[in-house]
DNA sequence: ATGGTTGGAACCCAA
């Protein structure tokens, strides 16, 4: 039975659960993960969400910062989380359907500003959550699983405004491509976003700082849907829900859909 | 080269 799956970092679950309501009405994903709730995971207004048909929810949070959460009509199972670093953020989460299908919801540190961890230890962190990431893969390939979530990297010259332009800014930078990369190799996984699009700007993100974002369009694809390799052919009919970016008070970030005939 | 906006928590930090 085929099932649709999202990913949205929300910036604020709380403040803006009118817009993952509206995203749940009118486009009715199975499954939403979303990230950066910013709530503990008692005060995300998941009342709101079953009453929408979204009964199940498998979350972790902290106050102010960080928080992953993922929503669903389909029964859920927690199937824990790792946290990367020892820091004790909420970062990754995962869940288990029915059918046996894992899924894990990622947001990996943003990185600060300077792309060089000898002056900059934000950078160093979002480097080591991916290189925690990568061994994780390595010594357990992943089977049957979806990896989602906000990446915070734009891995290909496709998935930004300008390559040239962004190759020493934080999110675009060879280091963290690489990265990135040596994460998706070691779990063999599909960029089922790109296997869908494989040629073409792709963006789910756009900066708050812009004066027009939509005229501008200066943005970066972040936000990933990747599939293990022995389910990879199952997944079909990415979007990229651009139109959420105009929304009243939006995210800076766009939800990210793809379907798995599984 | 610079500064632009947003959210949460507490009057600044992270993005």
């Amino acid at each position: 039975m085929p099932f649709t799956l999202a990913t949205w970092n929300i910036n604020s679950v709380r403040l803006r659960a009118d817009l993952v309501g509206r995203l749940l009405r009118e486009e009715a994903p199975d499954v939403l993960c979303l990230q950066e709730c910013k709530s503990p995971v008692d005060k995300i207004p998941a009342e709101v969400f079953a009453a929408l048909g979204y009964p199940h929810m498998v979350a972790r949070g902290q106050k102010g910062y960080n928080g992953v959460a993922i929503l669903s009509r389909l029964p859920l199972e927690d199937a824990g989380h790792r946290d990367m670093c020892g820091k004790g953020d909420a970062r990754h989460v995962a869940a288990r359907l029915e059918t046996g299908v894992t899924i894990h919801n990622f947001y990996v540190p943003a990185g600060g500003d300077e792309p060089d961890r000898t002056v900059n230890e934000k950078f160093g962190h979002k480097l080591d959550f991916l290189t925690e990431m990568r061994d994780w893969f390595r010594d357990g390939r992943p089977e049957k699983s979806i990896l989602v979530g906000d990446l915070n990297i734009a891995p290909r010259e496709d998935d930004v405004w300008s390559h040239k332009d962004l190759l020493k800014v934080v999110s675009h930078t060879p280091i963290e491509v690489d990265h990135l990369g040596q994460v998706q190799e070691a779990g063999a996984w599909v960029d089922v976003t790109r296997a869908d699009f494989p040629d073409g700007k792709l963006y789910s993100w756009w900066s708050y700082r812009a004066r027009d974002w939509d005229a501008a369009d200066r943005g970066r694809r972040l936000d990933h849907v990747w599939a293990s390799a022995d389910i990879a052919a199952a997944g079909h009919g990415s979007r990229i829900l651009r139109a959420a970016r105009g929304w009243d008070k939006p995210s800076d970030h766009v939800p990210v859909f793809a379907t798995f005939d599984l």
